[in-house]
DNA sequence: ATGAAAGCGCTAACAC
DNA sequence: GTGTTAGCGCTTTCAT
């Protein structure tokens, strides 16, 4: 090594200086830096992690789309640097093979991975647990119970959604799904339909393609028109309808289709969604949703990938959102546990 | 390694099936192919990089504020992906020091750097130099003549939404910064300074603060106050006020806090905008702004990293945005560049 | 078409 | 407190 030649010393005491300074004299040390800043060295972390066999990289599997996954990654990120870990950003789309993705994850060699991908194979799965890569799926409830994971309680939330519906008033519901087989809408519609059925008030489902705003003000047609007169949902009485939607970005481009139309919330319609985007207590649109603590989870899961439980059975965290009431559904705002 | 004898081949066969099939014949790869899967190997990539010294990694250097950059890093994980390269995140906050953030992504021995950091010191630039690490600034004008650079034209974006104002029959105007510091926000305010003092018309330069949604929201009040019958900008005319901001993030929150005091957008005032936000052509917003082509621009970021132009000068490449008239200057909408 | 051997830059025993 | 040495898993000549 250059640095080594340079200020006479030998690999080890470079190597030395830069991870353990407290075993060499203060004027080795000063003699290494001298040389390393003279050189311009840079001690490689490449080389290091193939012989300590730790890289300190998690991997990240993520969506491509969505603010959510945005903030969630971000959150990753900053966590992780402030212990000397790096992520390593693997983003996916529609149409990506989110297998290949885990090979290439896998190749890394990275100290643990973040899954946020419903779409894994078993044998996938099989493949991570053989290579004991710590995995931790993220908002991925139907991992549960195969791989270790952490999400916000789902059914809970649209359950404490489904009540504060009912004291505002709604004698009717819908809820919109973004994508009917993810596991997420699933129960958060199952929330919303024990919830709500619990009080003798049904609640249809309404499937929007996708948690896109687009998707959102698209479906918001469908929506109006179920809710105009002769529309399966028109209300009888002045009561208003109770609209129960996915999540929260889905939700913003349902109440600008709904606006867009004529329809009024909270008055007509009382309108909800999910996850507590920063968006949505932003004055435009201030919707009553469940907020997600993303911080809280993303500390969760970077424990729960950096000490393997190792006992049975598969870890399975499950975090409460806090109910947040925006002037969707009436008048003023404020924030409490969705189970409080 | 196991997979070699587990299969009867050399370490260097093994080597071969995985990256360069043509030299092995059929039945060997056959052979390899099985033992790997029975073994759930998997090439260890590091190793390849230590050997080969190219990771296929590019470092990202990026805020971890700012739906901007979101969109930006996304864009870049994803066309990387698609060349087999990964994105290894560094994202950085206000406090943190970014030349320590550089010196980490130095160890990891990345293939090249995306600087979207205005704050580095020219001795850590001369650092990456010294490493030969390929970097490019990434909408960082002040970057520029330093470090290879890319940026949207921000001046002539600036410019055209002036000029647009001043059809629409603006008589004064003020611009609404985040930051004064930056190199973008004094492009941008020069752009505008010069479009409408070409024909007469001064622009105040007010200062948000920061680039976010609160800033906006919170020096609404300000400007509201100059609106005001006695504020420094109080039209003697019916003429609406033309007020230009920063960047589309601070621009919702300057819109928001407006019109929750009253002011009328676009008949008291008319916004404008800067990026091109998704959110920008939300209904909610439907905002007047320069659409920054951001595939674009990290497609010829990326291309700028892997083929290090070693020809003096510095490239430095400019891109057009595109005038995009949303409801906060007028009615209707539509798309054109920023140029043309 | 395949094998043998050297070495990428670092770390971790083990000597002294 | 410092030097010596072996080896992490791969790639790459050079043989055969």
């Amino acid at each position: 090594m250059d640095v080594a030649n340079e200020s006479g010393v030998s690999q080890a005491t470079v190597t030395r200086v830069f991870s353990s300074p407290d075993l060499v004299s203060a004027k080795t040390q000063a003699k290494v830096h001298a040389a390393a800043e003279r050189l311009g060295y840079v001690p490689n972390a490449i080389a290091r992690s193939l012989k300590s066999q730790r890289t300190n990289i998690i991997g990240a599997v993520v969506p491509a789309e969505g603010e959510y996954w945005q903030h969630a990654l971000t959150a990753f990120s900053r966590q992780l640097a402030a212990q000397n870990r790096q992520l390593l950003l693997f983003s996916f789309g529609e149409d990506d093979r989110v297998e290949q993705v885990l090979q290439s994850v896998l190749q890394y060699q990275v100290d643990g991975v973040v899954l946020a991908s419903a779409k894994i194979s078993q044998a996938q799965l099989s493949v991570m647990q053989t290579q004991r890569v710590p995995t931790v799926a993220f908002n991925q409830p139907e991992a549960s119970g195969v791989v270790p994971s952490i999400s916000v309680d789902n059914e809970a939330g649209t359950r404490a959604l489904a009540d504060h519906l009912l004291q505002q008033g709604c004698r009717s519901a819908v809820f919109v799904g973004g994508i009917s087989t993810t596991s997420t809408d699933r129960l958060r519609y199952q929330g919303a339909a024990r919830g709500l059925g619990a009080h003798g008030v049904g609640c249809a489902y309404v499937e929007a393609g996708s948690f896109s705003y687009e998707a959102g003000y698209f479906i918001s047609e469908q929506v109006s028109e179920m809710l105009a007169p002769g529309g399966s949902l028109h209300a009888a009485s002045a009561d208003p309808v109770g609209l129960m939607v996915s999540g929260d970005e889905l939700a913003f481009g349902v109440l600008d289709g709904l606006r867009s139309r004529g329809v009024r919330v909270p008055e007509d319609v009382m309108l909800t969604g999910f996850d507590g985007l920063p968006q949505s207590s932003w004055a435009g649109y201030d919707l009553t949703t469940i907020v997600q603590d993303i911080d809280l989870l993303v500390q969760r899961a970077i424990g729960m990938l950096l000490s393997p439980e190792t006992t049975q059975p598969i870890p399975e965290l499950v975090a409460e959102g806090a109910l947040r009431i925006g002037a969707t559904t009436g008048i003023g705002s404020s924030t409490r546990r969705s189970n409080g």
